[in-house]
DNA sequence: AAATTTTTGAGACGCGCGTATCATATTGAT
DNA sequence: ATCAATATGATACGCGCGTCTCAAAAATTT
């Protein structure tokens, strides 16, 4: 009854106010930029300490309004059976929202990386722990149909070359690195992810001969 | 005179501080910590007041280890003649490398996070820039031999397909987030990447006209 | 060797983050 | 309406980063 995340159905003035917070948090991270916790409780008109109660830190708070923005990614599910097909529905479903919260999940990438700094040096303090697995289910769900036509391995090599082209680092090479706009972006992304499933499939089929002709899979 | 960058040639008692503070920061930042510029001053055993005259903050000291572990990088050239051949080539010159200044692209990405964070704030102080564009010429000069064959915007996607596997973000991705060890991250890389450029390839063969996305291979 | 320039070190300062304390205001139940 | 429980706000504190000032030390010149 406490640990709920979401800002969902409490009731209560505490859910009243976490939940005011968190809507003037992601106002402000869809603005671009990255809010403090002490930005966050000015712009919502709480005070510095009210607002530590409910976000502790900055990553807290990052981490909540992630999970804000990953929700309609997480339940995607597609209709289709081709595995190209799936993994080109994710990425339709994926890259606007990621794009749409660019400032959050860079944020969160940000305070990941200074975790595992962290980490590294054994000032590891607190216990928040980022997520940022999720890219390993989604992927693994979408390219599902092929679980039974390639090895265990290569079902898990291109679920992981997959992952490598599907998160906001994909915005940071393509948009910030390239200069691309949102489209070019989705575009070589797109082609890359079908490129890499094709390939997994052209390879399980050369396996058995020859060099992998015919490779449309239903 | 002045903008010597390298620590290279100059003499004197200015270039020979700078070069035991860079030599601190770059042993500090192997080990796999990312250190402040006052640990580094304690390291070397300076002053804080000297520290902060050669980097004025932790974003420079970052980037003058960056471009310390990007020497055997930059210079990279391949003999073979065969584009495939080659990306194998930049990858294995540059993954090791990477890895074994983990640390250190990991906080030069983390500081390119947070300059994006502040430009997007309009709080964007002073000028250091980061760089972070090595990629695009390197895998662009690793493919040159596919110019001929491919179209431009086919030799474009195909570089910036690439560089999507190319940096530290495989790290992330694979070591830090599916767990991987070394070995595994640059197999999963290496495929991913030969798997792109024969994609690449084999659309320009198959089709001398198709615009990209879902295009049958042959 | 003496004088001048350059480099260094020690300390103090402001700033923002995260924490703790205590009084006040608001809520909900009797 | 009264009282207990809980949420809030104002304030102060410690901490680390980056900046600044000024005197001492080292290097360079004459």
């Amino acid at each position: 009854m406490e640990r709920g995340t979401g800002l969902a159905a409490e009731r209560g003035p505490r859910a009243r106010t976490k939940r005011l917070m968190l809507e003037t948090a992601t106002r402000l991270m869809q603005a671009g930029v990255t809010p403090s916790v002490s930005e966050v409780a000015e712009a919502a008109e709480v005070s510095r300490a009210t607002a530590y109660r409910y976000f502790p830190s900055q990553a807290a708070l990052v981490q909540a309004v992630v999970d804000e923005g990953l929700g309609p990614i997480l339940t995607w599910q597609s209709t289709s059976a081709n595995a190209e097909r799936r993994v080109a529905d994710l990425f339709d479903t994926a890259m606007p929202r990621i794009e749409a919260f660019e400032a959050t999940f860079k944020a969160a990438l940000k305070l990941s990386l200074d975790q595992w700094a962290r980490r590294q040096a054994g000032t590891l303090g607190g216990e928040p722990a980022f997520t940022r697995g999720h890219r390993v289910d989604l992927l693994q769900q979408a390219i599902a149909p092929l679980k039974g036509h390639l090895r265990p391995r290569d079902f898990k090599r291109l679920a992981q070359a997959l992952s490598l082209i599907f998160g906001v680092e994909v915005l940071i090479v393509l948009k910030d690195i390239w200069g691309l706009d949102s489209r070019k972006t989705r575009s070589v992304a797109q082609w890359a992810a079908g490129a890499l499933v094709r390939a997994a499939v052209a390879e399980s089929i050369g396996e058995g001969g020859g060099d992998g002709s015919s490779v449309v899979v239903k």
